[in-house]
DNA sequence: GGCGTGAACGCATATAGTTGCAGTTAGGCA
DNA sequence: TGCCTAACTGCAACTATATGCGTTCACGCC
C-alpha cells in the first residue's frame, strides 16, 4: 500500500536516516489507530525484532515528534502518543473520577490565533491535556 | 506575622495534619516567591531539619495541590511549584531556545469558560504550558 | 494530662524516561 | 561496488517521581 513512503520522506527530507527499528516502532503507531504508550509499542515491535531497546522507542519518538509525525500528551499516568492525522483534539480528564473526553480543535483555535498575533509565538496546540472535575464529579463535590 | 495560619486552617479544614516537615515544606515554598522544583525544597527544608525524605516533600506537595495551595507547571525538565496566589498566568515555552515567557490569564479565560458552558466541565487552568516557537526561533527557521 | 487511631513519616524499592558511550550501519559519493 | 562519516543503536547507569510498609506522632476525646 506504500503508506511507509510518506514515513520514510520525511525522515529523509529531514536528514535523518531510514532503519527498521523505526520502521517498526513508527508503523506499529501508525497502525494503532489510537493511543498508546511507549511500552505497548516496545512490546509490539519486540515481537517482530526482539533487541529493540526501550530508549530507541523513546528517541524515534522524539524525533518524530519533532517532524510533526507524532504526538504526545501526558494524560495522567504513562505518556501517550498517537500518529498524527487530519483531526487534531485535545482531552478533558476528569480528576475525581480519571474519565478522559474529546475536545475538538475548535476550543483552541482561538488561542493559537491570539498567542501568534499578539506575541508572535506559534503554539503547538494540537494534542493538549486539560485537568478538572467533570459535571458529575462536581455534583457530588458539592454534597 | 501569622501568615502561616491560614495555610494551617487549609489542612484542618481538609481533615488533615500539621506536621513540621508540612510547616517547613510549605513555607518554604511560599517565601520562595518564584517557582521551584522539588528538589530545591528539599535542599532548603533539610538546612533547619535534616532527615525529611523526598517522598515526603512530594507527597505533601500533591496533597497541597489538591486544596489549591500550590499549583504545579511542566516546563520541560524538571517540574515546577508555585504557591498560589492572586495572580493566575501561564507559560509560553520556546522548543527552539528554551526560553519561558509568562503569559497572563486573560487568554485562557474564555475556554474555561466554554468548557463549563458546553460540558459542564471546572477545568484547573491555572498554570498551563503551552509549547511552541518564539518570534526569534520561527524567523531563524525560516532560512 | 493520658489514650487511641488514622494520617503522615522515613526508608527501601519500583517505574518512566533520559543520557553518555562505544560500537554499528545507512546512504551519499567516488 | 566499496569507502566514509554522521546518525543511530543497545547497553548500562542515572534522574525524577511514586508506592508499599512498618513505625511514629498529631490531635480529638475522656
Amino acid at each position: 500500500m506504500g503508506c511507509e513512503a510518506e514515513t520514510v520522506r520525511a525522515l529523509k527530507r529531514a536528514g535523518q536516516k531510514v532503519t527498521p527499528q523505526r520502521m517498526l516502532i513508527l508503523s506499529a503507531l501508525r497502525h494503532a489507530g489510537r493511543h498508546v504508550t511507549a511500552a505497548e509499542i516496545l512490546e509490539d515491535v519486540r515481537r517482530q525484532y526482539p533487541y529493540v531497546d526501550a530508549s530507541t522507542v523513546y528517541r524515534t519518538l522524539t524525533a518524530a515528534k519533532e517532524l510533526g509525525l507524532v504526538s504526545e500528551a501526558h494524560l495522567g499516568g504513562e505518556a501517550q502518543f498517537e500518529w498524527t492525522r487530519g483531526d487534531r483534539h485535545h482531552h478533558l480528564i476528569c480528576r475525581g473520577c480519571g474519565q478522559v473526553s474529546r475536545l475538538d480543535n475548535s476550543y483552541l483555535d482561538g488561542l493559537a490565533t491570539a498567542l501568534l498575533e499578539d506575541h508572535g509565538f506559534a503554539a503547538d496546540i494540537d494534542h493538549f491535556a486539560i485537568f478538572g472535575l467533570c459535571s458529575r464529579c462536581r455534583g457530588r463535590q458539592e454534597q
